[in-house]
RNA sequence: GGGCGCAUAGCUCAGUUGGCUAGAGCGCUUCCCUUACAAGGAAGAUGUCGGGGGUUCGAGUCCCUCUGCGCCCACCA
């Protein structure tokens, strides 16, 4: 217990409590506690290569009230945090950090220094390091920023068990992240295709449905001939993409369309190239769109791998995957011209390409007026600069529905039994399960991640068959085929006949942070820890990543333990300026949580954040901010006010009507706000608790205040004190979760440990006897007495010579019980009262003692 | 084109199975240095609850419809 200051103040708490709390472990797991006494988080594992925002205080804040309320509750609290270093943007800072590469052929270097630890000059070549190496860098790069982001969390006051602390890049992560892969590929829930899929040319990686977006981007309408084979005229066709004319397989068209219907299994040659391409027929063509027929080439869009497939089409692919025009032409188009006309764009860049094919397309005749400019939007990968091309290669897939309709089936009843807050983030993940139109695409052709662990045999004659990937054991992980030599094989086999290759690719990120749960909860390595805390009792994310986190964490679940990961998903909404548009980093403007943490203190700026609604966008504002601030001083000084009026006898019981009354009042706010928890709506929780928290302050401590500084006796004294010590221990407690260090800070004043390990108020403790309906007639007798002291612009210390009120039997009966109270707090010198039951509130006939005085 | 959400005071929002004489905070106005708090406190003004129709004794709340805004998905020759 510590003294109460003469002067409180919650400058410079922050430090002081975060240090107690780690030190007596208050946030502490218990792992000795039972399934049914644990609460589990599976937190989201911020991008460390990015900076902490706004929206991180905001989405974390949400899901830490939660927790604490929780712990207060009396379960065990599974709180990790986890840093998600793996991935795109991570690759790019180490590269540019340490001025190396990630190359997986060459071999692990023990000890290796890079050339540079920051900032390495502009014309140094980068230095090929084995993927072990760069994995070490990256934990080196890492570590620093994870300090930082630790940092901020603990001084946001989050309540996490920092000893569960996981990266998504660490060991664990890879062994569980490969050992649920091996598991999915030894029950045929992953597989490896050859197939066209969407290619970023940039990163040179395959990309999945889930990653992409669309963007509005210029372009243009090319109407263009191609000549009937059998001399009776041409077809016009219109396309945005005429660079592809090289690539086109068949002309379609709808096949109920009668323009075109006399022409199905006739065939035309294409401009430029003279390639001769059947005119075909398929429901996915649109009559009214542009001249109701379209050249199908491999590929422009997802449309044209649909007709493809279904219409048994040839491959005639002309983007390579550096996102230039092939070198050589491909099958089909071998006519002397036809090469002639391919060699002047061979080699090209896709843009600088379709101008030399629109200017050919012009001299030859080919094109019918002159392009038609249009905006459309166009498939880009989120992380991407360049639209996505289509190119045909070699993936690994995780079955999601999206090819078959019974495990999808399964996957929408698992999304309806989980609880979702709000309830209606659950259709945004229903949509996207109908939606999916593919399998789960998790190969990257990237360097830097974790390893799909795979190697491959190589036959006599140096030909990889990968239909029969070598798996290591599970005992090896984690493993990295580029280095790691795999069972019954010596290392001088890698890559030559009769030996073996390694998987040269990485799993996505969301294949690992799929798992985050798993990785968390230590599966497989700890299997006693692990029954204690999965399935997990909470996901709290964003709700825009309900389709890529959310859905890949239900579908690793469902193969892998056949149940939910988790019973709850909670969804944060987004931040946005003030201005209601979304807040972006690129905006710059934006201020630091620590500046504001700084300028307000934490709780403060929990507060703001507390006060949004679950799931709802909300606008950024300083102003909520300074009432937090108000609130947790009020705190401060409301404690020490009642604290001071000193403690009363163990046994004493509250006696006064009011005080009882004061207590149900509390009692009321204890079951809502604790109704509110249990429903995740930690918003109204907080509102709920403020209003009767202001109300204890502004009313009932006013009203009371006379009785407890014992000018009327022992009895009212005692009565009182002990009533405003349990109403204050209880309030302490119901805004704990929401502003801890106050909270902690007045709690210790005059109570043993944590108020963050004290059990949440219940009805019980503050007694059942008390009217609640007294209140209302009181309050407003007050009221009025204020109001008619105000009107006068005088002092409330006035003395009121008469209060002449005038209200129903129920409510005299309910003043004249507080009439002592209302004495004091109103300087009310007599009282009269009238009964009149047609009165619905009290009137009150207030005539001040300086009345008839002039000043 | 499909789905979801939102629309209540100048601003940000609450209003949980229909009972409201529609609330809070901020902002605004007035007053008060009252010994917990002047980085306080007391009090005041402000609304055709987006439009229209319906159900009901009673609708901000339920149903239909229209309008505007936002998000997700699909299409994108």
């Amino acid at each position: 217990m510590a003294e109460i200051p003469e002067k409180p103040t919650l400058d410079g708490i922050e430090p002081l409590w975060i240090e107690s709390w780690e030190a007596e472990g208050v946030y502490r797991f218990d792992r000795t506690a039972g399934r049914e006494q644990v609460y589990a988080i599976d937190t989201p594992p911020p991008t460390v290569s990015g900076s902490l925002h706004m929206g991180h205080v905001f989405s974390y804040t949400h899901t830490d009230t939660i927790a604490r309320y929780q712990r207060m509750r009396g379960k065990s609290v599974f709180y990790p945090m986890g840093w998600d270093d793996n991935g795109l943007p991570t690759e790019r800072r180490v590269q540019n950090f340490f001025g190396v590469r990630c190359d997986p052929s060459v071999p692990y270097q023990p000890g290796f220094q890079p050339p540079f630890r920051g900032d390495p000059p502009k014309d140094h070549q980068a230095v090929s390091i084995s993927r072990p190496n760069f994995i070490e860098l990256c934990e080196e790069l890492t570590h620093q920023d994870e300090k930082i982001f630790e940092d901020l969390f603990r001084r946001l006051g989050l309540s996490v068990d920092w000893t569960y602390l996981y990266a998504t890049i660490d060991e664990r992560s890879r062994r569980v992240s490969q050992r649920a892969f091996l598991r999915n590929l030894a029950r045929g829930e992953a597989y490896t295709q050859e197939a066209p899929t969407l290619w970023d040319v940039d990163f040179k990686t395959a990309v999945a449905q889930a990653e992409l977006e669309d963007r509005e981007r210029p372009g243009a309408y090319h109407q263009v001939k191609f000549a009937r084979t059998d001399g009776d005229g041409d077809v016009i066709i219109d396309t945005t993409r005429p660079v592809l004319i090289a690539a086109c397989v068949a002309l379609v068209a709808h096949p109920d369309d009668e323009r075109y219907q006399p022409l199905f299994g006739s065939t035309v040659r294409t401009p430029l190239y003279g390639v001769e391409v059947p005119i075909l027929a398929h429901p996915l063509a649109q009559i009214d769109k542009g001249t109701g027929i379209a050249m199908i080439c491999t590929f422009g869009d997802v449309t044209d791998v649909t007709w493809w497939r279904e219409l048994n089409l040839p491959t005639r692919a002309i983007i390579g995957r550096d996102g230039r025009i092939v070198a050589t032409p491909p099958s089909g188009l071998d006519s002397p011209d036809g090469v002639a006309a391919f060699e002047q764009i061979a080699g090209l860049y896709v843009n600088q390409a379709q101008n030399k094919v629109v200017e050919a397309l012009r001299e030859s005749g080919a094109m019918i007026g002159e392009p038609r400019p249009i905006t459309h939007p166009v498939k880009f990968f989120e992380k991407g600069d360049r639209p996505l091309e289509i190119v045909t290669s070699r993936q690994w897939y995780i079955r999601n529905g999206g090819r078959g309709a019974e495990l999808r089936r399964d996957l929408l009843a698992r999304g309806e039994s989980l609880t979702w807050h709000p309830d209606h983030m659950r259709h945004r993940y229903a949509n996207w399960v109908e939606g999916l139109n593919g399998d789960w695409l998790i190969s990257r052709q990237r360097y830097f991640g974790v390893p799909i662990p795979v190697w491959y045999p190589v036959d006599a004659h140096g030909e990889t068959d990968y239909d029969r990937p070598i798996v290591p054991d599970e005992s090896m992980l984690p493993i990295d085929p580029s280095t790691d030599v795999p069972p019954g094989y010596s290392t001088d086999q890698r890559d030559q006949p009769n030996g073996f290759t390694g998987d040269p690719d990485v799993m996505d990120t969301w294949a690992t942070s799929s798992l985050s749960p798993q990785i968390a909860a230590q599966w497989e390595d700890d299997a006693d820890l692990f029954a204690r805390v999965f399935p997990m009792d909470l996901r709290p994310q964003a709700h825009d990543i309900i389709r890529t986190w959310l859905f890949s964490t239900v579908v690793r679940s469902h193969f892998e333990h056949d149940s939910l990961p988790w019973t709850n998903a909670a969804l944060s909404g987004w931040i946005l300026d003030p201005d209601r548009k979304k807040m972006s980093k690129s905006k710059g403007n934006v201020v630091t949580p620590l500046d504001l943490f700084d300028k307000f203190g934490s709780d403060a700026v929990r507060y703001w954040a507390a006060s949004a609604r679950p799931g709802v966008d909300t606008a950024f504002s300083e102003e909520q901010m300074k009432v937090g601030r108000k609130l947790a001083t009020k705190l401060l000084n409301a404690s020490k006010f009642v604290l001071g009026f000193g403690e009363p006898p163990a046994d004493a019981t509250p006696t006064s009507p009011v005080d009882l009354a004061m207590l149900a009042r509390i009692a009321d706010t204890v079951d809502e706000a604790t109704r509110a928890f249990d429903e995740y709506d930690y918003a109204r929780a907080l509102e709920r608790t403020e209003a009767t928290f202001w109300w204890f302050c502004d009313d009932h401590l006013e009203l009371v205040k006379g009785r407890a500084y014992n000018v009327h006796g022992t009895e009212g004294a005692v009565s009182a004190q002990v009533a405003l010590r349990s109403a204050l221990s209880a309030l302490q407690r119901l805004l704990a979760p929401f502003i801890p260090f106050a909270t902690e800070s007045v709690w210790r004043w005059w109570q043993n440990g944590s108020v963050h390990r004290a059990s949440w108020p219940t009805r019980a403790e503050l007694g059942n006897t008390g009217d609640v309906a007294i209140l209302d007639p009181i309050g407003e007798v007050l009221a009025q007495i204020r109001r008619s002291k105000t009107e006068a612009k005088t002092s409330q210390k006035t003395p009121v010579a008469l209060a002449s009120v005038r209200a129903s039997a129920a409510h005299v009966a309910a003043v004249e019980s507080a009439r002592v109270e209302l004495t004091d707090a109103g300087s009310v010198e007599n009282w009269a009262f009238t009964i009149d039951d047609a009165q619905s509130t009290p009137v009150v006939e207030v005539t001040l003692s300086t009345d008839g005085t002039p000043d």
